[in-house]
DNA sequence: TTGTAGGCGTTATCAC
DNA sequence: GTGATAACGCCTACAA
């Protein structure tokens, strides 16, 4: 076996004496072939160390399996479910996926798109960045007819697939929640409300107070970036407020957990004084004491959902319908964080 | 714009009336091009949306700007950190990667590394399985002498480069840390002990305990799969056990937090009935209640590190020392968990 | 500064 | 059943 260069097609041929044809069709199992000459030529391959060149045979067939999937950051435990449902489902249908992240960027969610394009992904799956005005720069991908799916973080209407959860239905349940313990002044910590996903959520959730008759003013507002930090501030600039919320219902359970344990460590009870509740079902949704009531989010299964769509629209011969939404069940979980009467 | 065929730097130039030498010039910058044409060339080339064929171009280039990253499974904490800062070292470099799960299985890792094979990754980024008991599988790429860079979960010497922490002097540490808050009996909840990873955890825990003059005995020592479940039967098993113990050290923070809680549901309390320490710094060691000692372990250093270690091997002309390892600067982290005397 | 031409490793289309 | 040969789209000596 040489060492530095490739086995290729032409080493094995020269070696049997027989063309390169010939090997081509022995390896890719072509009807017109002895079986005797198919075993010679399995058998040098195997000895020679040979791999075939997917460049050279993509180039040649002009065919793709690799899939792209670009997302706001990797190491958050929903984006990082999300993607092992989809490794999971991707390497059962013999895709690979490469990942990419916009690190919460338009600008750079662009560059990655276009280098997704450029590295000629069979198809594309997002979740866009926080400050995401539009889908100008999936128009690559449109116009070749690459099928583009988004999760989570979606856009409607250019004939692509969004695979999400109902996010106004939610929020309006758990904020329903809320006042069914007797919460009457209920502030909402949101993120960035450009982002449709989490103005649903809010408006999920101003609905059930207006429906309740319940103060809904800016007071009661906080917008943010929901992450830890977001969560202390939030905490703190509560402490502050003269007229003190009595419950909290936070667009993500990072933040609501960082809010809550700087409300705690100020001397406040949870749920007695204030009562809360996050969004997504995160790990630490279950460590924070008390445990963090929650809508569970399911990442994983988003995850399959959303590569199965993709696969399909690659392989089926004749999609009636791939543009649209699949929403997946998601559901409130109580937790004690909220819980002040027996039942709920 | 044809519809359904690709538009290559023929068509451009074609269009433009110059030869296909110069737009491809153009289009990777090269110096010796006038910039009106360049300029000419990119317009055209957005015009006629145009994207380079990177199969053509690495069939040509005989160069492999795509990575293979092998974990046992994406969505913990430590992984996803980690995979996030090789990520964001990738595309800085431009390359990008494609990421596989083994699911903590030799067989899957053994399939992954074959895949990857074939696809011609032009490196290897590589966290074992649990049951991984030999490096037979990584073989092809050793006699390819395509670089792999383990990290975390390692093998040794085999002219690879592995990227650690020092897990025995950790494990040491944190261990001295309870016997220095009053510890008597300290129970270890290990992992696998064949990976030499958790063994390490062990030996560091076991040579303290001895040095102290303190019991080591096996009912201190529970090896199970370190995930929520087992750390909710260690608990389980601990206030099963006659002679109890006064300080738990876990091997890794998921069961460490779940293995607390259960202990405390129990009516225990922490630290004053049993100590705790857990190991790799997960965002639950701050969450639960008391918040947890542990180990701060660098994930996401740790994937920028074994990235730009990988991609130096490629492009680096002569590495003088490629092999060996690289030991990444970790250290405790004392919380309340732990925490009995001021000073510790 | 630009053009010409050959080859990267496959597979498909002809012949034989 | 098998062999010759022409693409696939790109890059890069070498020429001009």
């Amino acid at each position: 076996m040489k060492e530095g260069r490739e086995v290729t097609i032409y080493d094995i041929a020269k070696s049997l004496h027989i063309s390169p044809a010939t090997v081509s069709r022995s390896l890719s199992n072509h009807h017109a072939i002895s079986s005797r000459t198919r075993k010679k030529v399995l058998e040098a391959a195997h000895e020679m160390g040979y791999r075939s060149n997917s460049f050279a045979r993509n180039l040649r067939m002009q065919k793709i399996n690799v899939l792209g999937v670009i997302v706001p950051k990797i190491n958050s435990h929903f984006i990082s479910s999300v993607i092992a449902g989809m490794e999971e489902v991707a390497s059962e249908y013999g895709y690979r996926i490469i990942i990419s992240q916009s690190m919460e960027s338009m600008q750079m969610e662009k560059e990655r798109v276009y280098t997704m394009f450029n590295n000629r992904v069979g198809g594309l799956l997002v979740s866009v960045a926080c400050d995401t005005t539009n889908m100008k720069h999936f128009k690559l991908f449109f116009d070749k007819k690459i099928p583009v799916v988004f999760f989570d973080r979606v856009f409607e209407g250019n004939g692509n697939l969004n695979v999400v959860i109902d996010n106004y239905r939610n929020a309006y349940d758990i904020t329903r929640h809320l006042i069914g313990q007797g919460c009457k002044r209920i502030l909402h910590i949101g993120g960035n409300q450009a982002r449709a996903e989490y103005k649903e959520r809010y408006r999920g959730y101003r609905d059930a107070l207006l429906e309740a008759g319940l103060v809904c003013s800016d007071e009661l507002l906080l917008i943010n970036k929901l992450d830890e930090k977001a969560g202390i501030e939030a905490g703190e600039k509560i402490l502050r407020m003269a007229e003190r919320p009595d419950g909290v219902f936070a667009a993500n359970d990072i933040c609501a957990a960082h809010c809550l344990q700087t409300i705690k460590a100020a001397g406040y009870k949870v749920p007695e004084d204030i009562c809360f509740a996050g969004f997504n079902n995160d790990p630490v949704a279950e460590m924070i004491e008390p445990h963090l009531t929650t809508v569970n989010y399911p990442c994983y299964e988003m995850g399959e959902i959303a590569m199965r769509s993709l696969i399909n629209q690659l392989s089926g011969s004749r999609i009636i319908n791939a543009a649209g939404s699949i929403i997946l069940r998601s559901g409130i979980i109580v937790r004690a964080s909220s819980l002040r009467r027996k039942s709920s």
